[in-house]
DNA sequence: AATTTTGGTTTATATTATAAACTACTTTAT
DNA sequence: ATAAAGTAGTTTATAATATAAACCAAAATT
Protein backbone atom coordinates (compact mmCIF):
# COMPACT_ATOMS: atom_id res chain seq x y z
CA UNK A 1 0.00 0.00 0.00
CA UNK A 2 0.81 3.48 -0.28
CA UNK A 3 3.35 4.38 2.74
CA UNK A 4 2.99 8.33 4.30
CA UNK A 5 5.77 10.99 2.90
CA UNK A 6 7.97 12.81 5.64
CA UNK A 7 6.58 15.74 4.81
CA UNK A 8 9.97 17.60 6.03
CA UNK A 9 11.49 15.74 3.21
CA UNK A 10 8.66 15.59 1.28
CA UNK A 11 10.21 19.26 -0.43
CA UNK A 12 11.89 20.44 -3.22
CA UNK A 13 14.31 22.25 -1.24
CA UNK A 14 15.06 20.29 1.57
CA UNK A 15 15.12 17.24 -0.02
CA UNK A 16 17.73 18.63 -2.53
CA UNK A 17 19.62 19.74 0.48
CA UNK A 18 19.48 16.23 1.67
CA UNK A 19 20.54 14.71 -0.73
CA UNK A 20 23.69 16.77 -1.47
CA UNK A 21 24.69 16.80 2.37
CA UNK A 22 24.45 12.58 1.35
CA UNK A 23 27.16 13.10 -1.01
CA UNK A 24 29.74 15.00 0.82
CA UNK A 25 31.09 15.84 3.89
CA UNK A 26 30.20 18.50 4.89
CA UNK A 27 29.19 21.55 3.09
CA UNK A 28 29.11 25.39 3.39
CA UNK A 29 25.71 27.82 3.86
CA UNK A 30 26.48 29.37 -0.28
CA UNK A 31 26.98 25.89 -1.40
CA UNK A 32 23.83 24.60 -0.57
CA UNK A 33 22.44 27.88 -2.42
CA UNK A 34 24.03 27.61 -5.41
CA UNK A 35 23.62 24.39 -5.97
CA UNK A 36 20.19 24.02 -4.65
CA UNK A 37 19.13 27.38 -6.77
CA UNK A 38 17.48 28.99 -3.73
CA UNK A 39 17.23 32.59 -1.96
CA UNK A 40 19.46 32.99 1.30
CA UNK A 41 16.15 33.65 3.38
CA UNK A 42 14.20 30.29 1.88
CA UNK A 43 17.52 28.02 2.57
CA UNK A 44 17.87 29.62 6.19
CA UNK A 45 14.64 28.50 6.92
CA UNK A 46 14.59 25.15 5.48
CA UNK A 47 18.02 24.33 7.48
CA UNK A 48 16.65 25.64 10.39
CA UNK A 49 13.67 23.14 9.93
CA UNK A 50 16.31 19.99 9.01
CA UNK A 51 18.01 20.91 12.24
CA UNK A 52 15.42 20.55 14.15
CA UNK A 53 14.07 17.62 13.22
CA UNK A 54 17.75 16.29 14.00
CA UNK A 55 18.45 15.81 10.55
CA UNK A 56 21.61 17.58 10.04
CA UNK A 57 24.10 19.52 12.37
CA UNK A 58 23.89 23.11 11.14
CA UNK A 59 27.29 24.54 12.49
CA UNK A 60 28.26 28.16 13.00
CA UNK A 61 31.41 29.49 12.97
CA UNK A 62 33.69 32.41 11.10
CA UNK A 63 36.09 32.17 8.16
CA UNK A 64 38.43 34.81 9.08
CA UNK A 65 35.86 37.54 9.68
CA UNK A 66 32.86 36.46 7.52
CA UNK A 67 29.67 34.22 9.12
CA UNK A 68 30.74 30.20 8.04
CA UNK A 69 27.53 27.88 8.03
CA UNK A 70 28.61 24.44 7.51
CA UNK A 71 26.17 21.94 7.10
CA UNK A 72 26.21 17.90 7.50
CA UNK A 73 23.62 15.27 7.62
CA UNK A 74 23.35 12.85 11.05
CA UNK A 75 22.70 9.26 11.25
CA UNK A 76 19.07 10.21 11.56
CA UNK A 77 19.10 12.04 8.72
CA UNK A 78 20.28 9.24 6.67
CA UNK A 79 17.90 6.88 8.15
CA UNK A 80 14.91 9.44 7.41
CA UNK A 81 15.97 10.04 3.71
CA UNK A 82 16.30 5.99 3.36
CA UNK A 83 12.96 5.68 4.57
CA UNK A 84 11.46 8.45 2.41
CA UNK A 85 13.13 7.07 -0.77
CA UNK A 86 11.72 3.43 -0.06
CA UNK A 87 8.33 4.74 0.76
CA UNK A 88 8.60 7.11 -2.24
CA UNK A 89 9.40 4.26 -4.56
CA UNK A 90 6.01 2.54 -3.86
CA UNK A 91 4.51 5.90 -5.54
CA UNK A 92 6.92 5.46 -8.54
CA UNK A 93 7.64 2.07 -9.42
CA UNK A 94 5.14 1.00 -11.41
CA UNK B 1 21.92 19.32 -11.90
CA UNK B 2 18.86 19.39 -9.71
CA UNK B 3 15.75 19.34 -11.76
CA UNK B 4 12.49 21.36 -10.82
CA UNK B 5 9.86 19.02 -9.49
CA UNK B 6 6.38 20.11 -10.49
CA UNK B 7 4.78 21.43 -8.00
CA UNK B 8 1.48 19.79 -9.01
CA UNK B 9 2.65 16.18 -8.62
CA UNK B 10 4.81 16.90 -5.73
CA UNK B 11 1.84 16.30 -3.41
CA UNK B 12 1.50 13.07 -1.48
CA UNK B 13 -2.51 12.55 -2.47
CA UNK B 14 -2.15 14.01 -5.81
CA UNK B 15 0.71 12.04 -6.67
CA UNK B 16 -0.63 8.41 -4.97
CA UNK B 17 -4.03 9.17 -6.98
CA UNK B 18 -1.64 9.57 -10.56
CA UNK B 19 0.42 6.33 -9.28
CA UNK B 20 -2.97 4.41 -8.87
CA UNK B 21 -4.74 5.67 -11.88
CA UNK B 22 -1.31 4.64 -13.85
CA UNK B 23 -2.23 0.85 -13.02
CA UNK B 24 -5.91 0.78 -14.22
CA UNK B 25 -8.06 1.91 -16.98
CA UNK B 26 -10.56 4.04 -15.17
CA UNK B 27 -11.12 4.71 -11.24
CA UNK B 28 -14.40 5.58 -9.38
CA UNK B 29 -14.28 8.17 -6.44
CA UNK B 30 -14.69 5.90 -3.69
CA UNK B 31 -11.89 3.71 -4.77
CA UNK B 32 -9.64 6.49 -4.97
CA UNK B 33 -10.62 7.55 -1.76
CA UNK B 34 -10.02 4.13 -0.37
CA UNK B 35 -6.58 3.26 -1.12
CA UNK B 36 -5.28 7.19 -0.98
CA UNK B 37 -6.83 6.79 2.81
CA UNK B 38 -8.30 10.44 1.95
CA UNK B 39 -11.17 12.59 3.14
CA UNK B 40 -13.45 12.99 0.67
CA UNK B 41 -13.09 16.70 0.38
CA UNK B 42 -9.66 16.84 0.40
CA UNK B 43 -9.72 14.19 -2.28
CA UNK B 44 -12.69 16.43 -4.38
CA UNK B 45 -10.06 19.23 -4.01
CA UNK B 46 -6.92 17.60 -5.49
CA UNK B 47 -8.87 15.62 -8.32
CA UNK B 48 -9.92 18.85 -9.59
CA UNK B 49 -6.74 20.40 -9.59
CA UNK B 50 -5.54 17.37 -11.57
CA UNK B 51 -8.14 17.95 -14.06
CA UNK B 52 -7.93 21.20 -14.21
CA UNK B 53 -4.05 20.63 -15.13
CA UNK B 54 -5.43 18.20 -18.11
CA UNK B 55 -3.72 15.35 -16.17
CA UNK B 56 -7.03 13.53 -15.57
CA UNK B 57 -10.37 13.57 -16.97
CA UNK B 58 -13.22 13.03 -14.55
CA UNK B 59 -16.54 12.04 -15.58
CA UNK B 60 -19.58 12.44 -13.59
CA UNK B 61 -22.08 10.31 -14.04
CA UNK B 62 -24.82 8.10 -11.93
CA UNK B 63 -24.90 4.57 -11.39
CA UNK B 64 -28.42 3.81 -10.49
CA UNK B 65 -29.40 6.65 -8.88
CA UNK B 66 -26.04 7.71 -7.31
CA UNK B 67 -23.80 9.93 -8.06
CA UNK B 68 -20.59 7.95 -9.76
CA UNK B 69 -17.64 10.48 -10.09
CA UNK B 70 -14.74 8.28 -12.82
CA UNK B 71 -11.02 9.39 -13.53
CA UNK B 72 -8.78 8.54 -15.66
CA UNK B 73 -5.39 9.24 -16.03
CA UNK B 74 -4.59 11.21 -19.83
CA UNK B 75 -1.70 10.91 -22.34
CA UNK B 76 -0.87 14.54 -20.79
CA UNK B 77 -0.35 13.25 -17.26
CA UNK B 78 1.10 10.11 -17.84
CA UNK B 79 4.33 12.35 -19.56
CA UNK B 80 3.59 14.73 -17.05
CA UNK B 81 4.38 11.78 -14.39
CA UNK B 82 7.18 10.27 -16.30
CA UNK B 83 8.99 13.52 -16.21
CA UNK B 84 8.84 13.56 -12.17
CA UNK B 85 9.51 10.67 -12.13
CA UNK B 86 12.85 11.19 -14.30
CA UNK B 87 13.81 14.41 -12.08
CA UNK B 88 12.88 13.18 -8.97
CA UNK B 89 15.57 10.35 -9.66
CA UNK B 90 18.74 13.17 -9.59
CA UNK B 91 17.53 13.36 -5.70
CA UNK B 92 17.35 9.88 -4.76
CA UNK B 93 19.70 8.24 -6.92
CA UNK B 94 23.12 8.45 -5.08
C1' DA C 1 33.74 58.01 2.97
C1' DA C 2 30.08 56.37 0.30
C1' DT C 3 28.53 52.14 -2.26
C1' DT C 4 28.48 47.44 -3.05
C1' DT C 5 29.15 42.81 -1.72
C1' DT C 6 29.05 38.87 1.38
C1' DG C 7 26.74 35.93 4.43
C1' DG C 8 23.38 35.42 6.39
C1' DT C 9 18.37 36.03 9.60
C1' DT C 10 13.70 37.62 10.45
C1' DT C 11 9.26 38.50 9.12
C1' DA C 12 5.49 39.07 6.08
C1' DT C 13 2.92 37.17 2.32
C1' DA C 14 1.39 33.93 -0.96
C1' DT C 15 0.38 29.20 -1.77
C1' DT C 16 -1.06 24.69 -0.46
C1' DA C 17 -3.08 21.07 2.05
C1' DT C 18 -6.54 19.50 4.96
C1' DA C 19 -10.62 19.00 7.45
C1' DA C 20 -15.07 20.60 8.83
C1' DA C 21 -19.40 21.81 7.42
C1' DC C 22 -22.72 21.38 4.12
C1' DT C 23 -25.81 19.61 0.04
C1' DA C 24 -28.66 16.39 -2.16
C1' DC C 25 -30.31 12.34 -2.52
C1' DT C 26 -31.15 7.17 -1.05
C1' DT C 27 -31.87 3.39 1.93
C1' DT C 28 -33.47 1.43 6.06
C1' DA C 29 -36.01 1.10 10.17
C1' DT C 30 -40.30 2.42 12.90
C1' DA D 1 -45.32 7.98 6.06
C1' DT D 2 -41.56 9.73 8.25
C1' DA D 3 -37.52 9.98 10.90
C1' DA D 4 -32.76 8.41 11.09
C1' DA D 5 -28.75 6.90 8.97
C1' DG D 6 -25.91 6.22 4.95
C1' DT D 7 -23.76 7.43 0.33
C1' DA D 8 -21.35 10.40 -2.73
C1' DG D 9 -19.69 13.93 -3.10
C1' DT D 10 -18.69 19.79 -2.97
C1' DT D 11 -17.72 24.16 -0.79
C1' DT D 12 -15.49 26.83 2.37
C1' DA D 13 -12.76 27.91 6.32
C1' DT D 14 -8.50 27.06 8.67
C1' DA D 15 -3.99 25.31 9.46
C1' DA D 16 0.43 24.48 7.65
C1' DT D 17 4.07 25.41 4.29
C1' DA D 18 6.94 27.59 1.10
C1' DT D 19 8.91 31.60 -0.60
C1' DA D 20 10.60 36.05 -1.06
C1' DA D 21 11.14 40.66 0.58
C1' DA D 22 13.13 43.37 3.94
C1' DC D 23 16.55 43.67 7.01
C1' DC D 24 21.30 43.42 9.68
C1' DA D 25 26.33 43.58 10.42
C1' DA D 26 30.63 43.46 8.76
C1' DA D 27 33.97 43.62 4.83
C1' DA D 28 35.59 44.89 0.45
C1' DT D 29 35.59 48.06 -3.34
C1' DT D 30 35.48 52.59 -5.81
Amino acid sequence: MLKDLDPLLHSQLRLGVMSLLLGVDSAEFTWLKEKTNSTAGNLSVQLDKLSEAGYIEVVKSFSGKKPLTTCKITKKGIKAFEDYVNNLKGYINN
